[in-house]
DNA sequence: TTGTATGCGTTATCAC
DNA sequence: GTGATAACGCATACAA
């Protein structure tokens, strides 16, 4: 059996409804004056041959692919398939078609970013829109950065969450310093006073800016900083875990745990209950980002929901902006927003 | 600032290269011949041309776009976006692109799957991979399956885990029926009698096999069967949960409860916790597909772990057999693994 | 309002 | 080996 044989285009159509190529065409794309008898004619000649515009012809003279390209590291993390799913969502709506590349975060491998981005630009991608990867560390490799410059000279390039900030290029993102501080305020007023963190890969620009947050409202609350209350590992359950019982055993007057994301937060929780503790009695635990294991687990971790729907709405809607010319290096940024579950509770004396 | 101005092609790299555009395209492809020294001339021009093909423009005459559509209900639930993350790697690895399309699960919406594919095949995908949706029902839609079939001869299809066999269509599965036995018989083989089981949305073929499934292992052990041990639900924590709850407060002998997915276990779980059930002393509890979450909750769910690499692997190389011209209807089986963890224990006299 | 001719960037079929 | 030239399916400026 073969397929894609002999496929009816508009020529035939026009045939068969005695008008001109043309014409059919002006009938899909509601473009032009058609008379009303004609447009119908073309409409029911269209129906009864079952003709379905071919997407890739018109890419070529409209140079638009009605496409976006989303570069992630993965699907697996719930953060990362949560905000492709919005983003599919609103591309359909505008009907626009999502392509998706997944560059791996075992590795540090920018060029297999770049070499994504470019495949999608082959593809006439409207558009790309980056989550995670490269530009989420801290210290990126200029010649890195420099063709990523180069790609958003061509083609739209939206960053989400990225701490970098790249010119020529538009971004995207929740307020996670305001976000992370709603957390620590959380901690705070439940009388907390001994609060430690696990933070994330060092090498990231979240990491950072979490733990200088930490340390702000550490000190706003006139409390002692110590440096043995911070601990940095990898977005891993196992990190959390291994953290949290070092951070728990070495620490024994420490009340509360701030986790950089939920996996690590799933991980504390995991920690403490090996070791016994009853969470929030002798320990309360928050994470960040609000992925489904948080509610998953008991008690439900407490944490801040980043608003997907809203980051890729925005995202799509920069991308569109652009390819109409609107827009330089656009930024958005969206609040995040305390969701408060079992894992926290009031100091108890 | 605008994008996409003046592309250089095949033209351009000609003219500088002093051969024809046709030579070009020869290089490009690596097909037919062409002298070494005119093949390093031109590949040089490529290079410092910044020259890439415009992939849109090759599928025309090419009639292959390399590109595969992913139909799912959504990426939120860990088994869907698991699957395109492992087929997105697949595709990857063999030069295709994944474009995604999600349907929703909150509606029974057999119009939205066929509008995705219609789009798809507008946009000259190679081949469409379906996962979850309409296909997962036992009684579907004659005018449903027909558009289907009708789809499934004009471009390769190939369904994952569906119960429905569609003629003319490809089958990629897990043995779910021998993994369940597998299930089963682990929890017999721990010493518990009285074993419940919550099952999933009625509708839903993969339920009706798994309820079959239960009843003949409970049969062959020589357990009298009891209709208030199942249950249906969906497939939500919430409905694990009640289930759970309804089911051990209803039977104070059940020692042991098979849920029909991972999703269902995290709910029963957390019912069994709150009712103040120790798990897997009072209760042994068993989910399906090995979803991350389920090594996520304390203790970790006893599963059947779904070979998702093989699936996509399967999946797509049926595909592309498919557009080779072999093979018609294919059916693929694949076995699950047994994945014992925390929350199976021996009965406790 | 409608038809003709040309271009989009590439591959493929011929000749040479 | 290499180069014209015609598809591929559609949109559109221009002409009628």
């Amino acid at each position: 059996m073969s397929f894609q044989k002999d496929r009816v285009t508009i020529y035939d159509v026009a045939r068969r409804a005695g008008v001109s190529p043309a014409t059919v065409s002006r009938v899909i794309n509601n473009r032009g004056n058609v008379k009303e008898s004609t447009r119908e004619k073309v409409l029911t000649t269209i129906e009864s041959s079952h003709f379905s515009p071919n997407q890739i012809a018109r890419t070529l003279p409209m140079r638009t692919s009605r496409t976006i390209g989303l570069l992630a590291e993965s699907l697996f993390t719930p953060y990362f398939s949560r905000f492709a799913h919005e983003l599919d969502q609103v591309c359909a709506e505008k009907g626009y078609a999502l392509v998706i590349g997944l560059t791996g975060s075992d590795k540090y491998q920018p060029q297999r970013e770049i070499q994504v981005l470019k495949d999608f630009m082959k593809r006439q991608v409207d558009g790309f829109v980056v989550l995670g990867g490269q530009s989420n560390f801290r210290n990126i490799d200029p010649s890195f950065t420099g063709q990523m410059e180069e790609i958003g000279e061509q083609v739209p390039l939206v960053f989400v969450n990225c701490g970098f900030s790249f010119t020529e290029c538009s971004h995207v993102h929740t307020d996670e310093a305001e976000a992370f501080g709603k957390i620590m305020d959380h901690l705070l007023a439940l009388g907390h006073r001994t609060i430690g963190l696990i933070a994330g890969n060092r090498g990231k620009w979240t990491n950072h800016m979490k733990i200088s947050v930490y340390r702000e409202k550490i000190q706003a609350a006139g409390l002692k900083e110590r440096e043995e209350l911070i601990r940095t590992g990898v977005y891993t359950v196992e990190s959390g875990r291994e953290s949290s019982i070092a951070l728990l055993t070495e620490n024994q007057d420490m009340t509360a745990l701030a986790c950089a994301n939920d996996i690590l937060g799933v991980g504390a929780l995991q920690g403490a209950l090996s070791l016994g503790l009853s969470v929030p009695g002798d320990l309360s635990l928050t994470g960040f980002d609000d992925i489904d294991p948080a509610r998953y687990v008991v008690p439900g971790i407490t944490t801040v929901a980043q608003d997907y729907t809203g980051l890729a709405k925005a995202a799509l809607q920069v991308i569109l902006n652009r390819v109409k010319g609107t827009g330089d290096g656009t930024e958005i940024t969206l609040p995040g927003k305390l969701i408060v579950r079992g894992t926290t509770g009031p100091v108890i004396p």
